[in-house]
DNA sequence: GTCGTTGCAAAGCCTTTGCAGGGAA
DNA sequence: TTCCCTGCAAAGGCTTTGCAACGAC
């Protein structure tokens, strides 16, 4: 069986309270400030745990690599911003899912990334 | 400027050719056939080249890493059978980008990957 | 002849894995 | 006490980079 352990528990913790989808960098250092000793081999193994598991969500982020979130906030979207870099979490679907897929497809899942230039940096330009 | 030599040319052709994103594995592969001192460096190295110079553009498979294909196709989706780990390219796009984007974001583009079986496995179920 | 390009090898990330000690149940 | 989990270090992929030779123009 799975055990409860301060480290799972901080992972855990960490990807809860994040605004956003986080690196494994993100995750190792905010996990840190819970649990000194955590290791980063310890956040790759336990996501992983995460992911099996469902709780959590691997994206591929095309510029950042491999991003985690949570999967209790639901299906929504990703934007990343091509002027600071940071990724938003985008509410709502506005994919046609069964127009998207050809006859004799099934489809059962499906990830959205839109880029473009996020209200803060349009500001500065 | 740039030079026409038989690697860049190779790359260019395995690309136009493909029938689907090809991974870096695959384009070393098939241009060691038309140039067999090929070597993955110089794959990189001009893989880069044309993606910044919008001849071919990268996609972030979740599960296969990096992927490459021609720009010269045009706008479309992609799916990945989750049976034989396959990409198909998808014709079309029901991605309504206006709805996506919330107010004060400025879209310029998106990527949509979508998850399922496709026809031939699901004949071998 | 110039200088962009290539092949090779080394170096740099990012991620996984083996192992022995540690801790949850 | 059992055996899952952790930290550490080493190993594995994938990608980039330094360098000297090469080749397009």
């Amino acid at each position: 069986m799975k055990r409860h352990t301060n480290q799972r528990r901080a992972i855990h913790a960490v990807l809860d309270a994040a605004e956003r989808p986080l690196s494994v960098d993100e995750v190792l250092k905010r996990g840190k400030q819970l649990v000194p000793s955590l290791n980063r081999a310890t956040v790759y193994r336990n996501l992983h745990v995460m992911v099996t598991a469902g709780w959590v969500r691997r994206l591929a982020h095309p510029e950042q690599g491999t991003l985690y979130e949570t999967a209790a906030r639901g299906h929504h979207h990703h934007f990343h911003c091509r002027a600071c870099d940071r990724v938003f979490e985008l509410p709502g679907c506005a994919l046609d899912v069964r127009r998207s897929t050809p006859a004799g497809f099934r489809t059962d899942a499906h990830e959205v990334f839109l880029y473009g230039v996020c209200p803060t940096c349009q500001g500065k330009q």
